[in-house]
RNA sequence: UCCCUGAUAGCUCAAUGGUAGAGCAUCCGGCUGUUAACCGGAGGGUUGUAGGUUCGAGUCCUACUCGGGGAGCCA
């Protein structure tokens, strides 16, 4: 019988059920494959708690029982240290008071490798010991409960892009130049004689993915060589960037929030108790409906300064901004039309205001900071080289970026969203190193 | 790059300038319903590195190494 493991079941009777599904099997036989998480113990019973990757299951072992049908491993079971793999079978039957809603009464165990002592206990750990056995800490719990969220989350991006006419073509990750020039670059050696740059957005190709395509998106990952250390900073990380031809910058706010909406309803409706192992307070993840408030820059800045902030015209915001203006709403604020000389080359200008782009950035709410960067692209040949030559960039290295407004120039506009830090907003995560599975951070790069 | 902060048992931490301690983990023993199980016992240390002050330094001073938090920049 061919099972979810790929492996036929080694004993006939029990049928292979992964974790998760067994409150579906309660009076059946059955059999987990896993590594012992936990063990408590009370003389003629073990409590067994077995994860198997999908959840964690409590296999309840007496002993005088077992010793008749397997002598000796009742008390073998006992000795097992954590996180020792194991195959166990036996009857499931309902416990209320496990959180699986489940148990397993143990009537016979494979011990596959016993494991050397486990060095991540129960007790707590420092951020920095946890770091240095990511391989082993992606087995815990909470990272467990955050890294089945991002999966999901990942999963919501491509079905609401896929279901809404959007093509997924990818940008390249070795490029030859910087897109933008405003931020430092991961140089590699790319064969003889030639530099390549690790891409830190994949919007430039994005643009003419959109002139041929109409409605594309790229995801994928992005490196980013700044110095950043802080709670919200990554050396690498993911973003997906959708880019849309004929388009308006009112058009991509909307599918900002139409896309923000989507996943959160995915995320609770498919990953509730993975939210309860985080504590999430659910309610504030309920209240993300649009429509999102909207807030003109100039407005923004007004409402610094009324809270006292010194904050002046022209500037971008900083984190301690961004918490104020998120602060005074339940759900992602858009903040609009920043002004042109903090925004990239590409961007177009506002008819209204030559001073501002048409631009949007999505503020999460509860502090998260900026999820979202987007907005509207400059069309204009005569404009782009200007500001190429403005923001002292290579023109050469444009030239197929400036055949785009060549050859059929349109109105066009698209969006960046950060994959670890909607994933870390949406699990009231405290750092983003927590929402990607192998963090590359400052100064570490190890496992 | 700048600011703040830290390094003591395997882990998390304590110790007025005066014999280096606890909880957990490990090992041994006990317990039929545990939920970070609990109870009893045992082993476990060149206090990050180098130098200095002192009768005496985990503690004070200097430098270095490696972390953590934050700023700028960004998603």
């Amino acid at each position: 019988m061919e099972t979810s493991h790929g492996m036929s079941s080694a004993d006939g009777g029990y049928e292979v059920v992964a974790a998760e599904h067994l409150p579906a099997k309660v009076g059946q036989k059955v059999e987990v494959r896993g590594w012992l998480y936990n063990r408590r113990s009370s003389g003629k019973l073990h409590f067994l708690e077995v994860r198997d990757g999908t959840s964690i299951v409590q296999a309840v072992a007496y002993g005088p029982d077992l010793e008749k049908t397997h002598p000796g491993l009742f008390e073998k079971l006992g000795a097992l240290p954590q996180e020792s793999s194991l195959i166990i079978r036996g009857a499931v039957k309902a416990s209320p008071k496990q959180a699986l809603g489940v148990e397993i009464g143990l009537e016979a165990a494979e011990i596959v490798a016993v494991a050397e002592p486990y060095p991540i206990t129960k007790k707590e750990h420092s951020p920095e010991f946890l770091l240095e056995r990511r391989h082993l800490w992606i087995r815990s719990k909470m990272q467990h409960a955050t890294l089945r969220i991002r999966a999901r989350i990942i999963k919501a991006i491509r079905d609401f892009f896929d279901e809404r006419g959007f093509l997924c073509v990818d940008s390249p990750i070795f490029t030859p130049s910087a897109c933008e020039g405003t931020t430092d670059l991961f140089e590699v050696d790319y064969l003889e004689d030639t530099k390549a740059y690790l891409s830190q957005s994949g919007q430039l190709y994005a643009e003419a993915s959109a002139m041929a395509f109409g409605k594309v998106y790229c995801f994928g990952p992005t490196f980013r060589a700044e110095k950043s250390k802080t709670r919200r900073h990554l050396r690498e990380f993911w973003m997906v960037e959708p880019e849309m031809a004929y388009a308006t910058l009112d058009d991509v706010m909307v599918l900002m929030e139409e896309l923000i909406v989507f996943i959160v309803a995915a995320v609770l409706k498919d990953r509730r108790p993975e939210l309860a192992v985080l504590e999430r307070d659910v309610k504030k993840l309920e209240a993300i409906q649009r429509p999102f408030p909207r807030l003109h820059y100039s407005d923004a800045v007004e409402l610094l300064k009324k809270k006292g902030l010194p904050f002046e015209w022209g500037g971008d915001f900083g984190a301690p901004d961004e918490a104020t203006i998120s602060g005074e709403y339940d759900r992602p604020v858009l903040v609009h039309r920043f002004p042109a000389a903090i925004k990239a080359f590409y961007a177009k200008r506002d008819p209204q205001d030559d001073r501002l782009a048409l631009g949007c950035d999505c503020l999460a709410p509860e502090g998260y900071g900026e999820i979202i960067g987007g907005g509207e692209r400059a069309t204009d040949i005569a404009f782009l080289e200007k500001m190429i030559a403005e923001h002292k960039l290579p023109k050469e290295a444009f030239e197929w970026y400036l055949d785009l407004r060549r050859y059929g120039s349109v109105p066009h506009a698209g969006f960046g969203l950060g994959v670890e830090r909607t994933t870390a907003w949406i699990c009231g995560t405290h750092h983003v190193r927590e929402c990607i599975p192998y963090p590359r951070m400052l100064y570490r790069i190890v496992p």
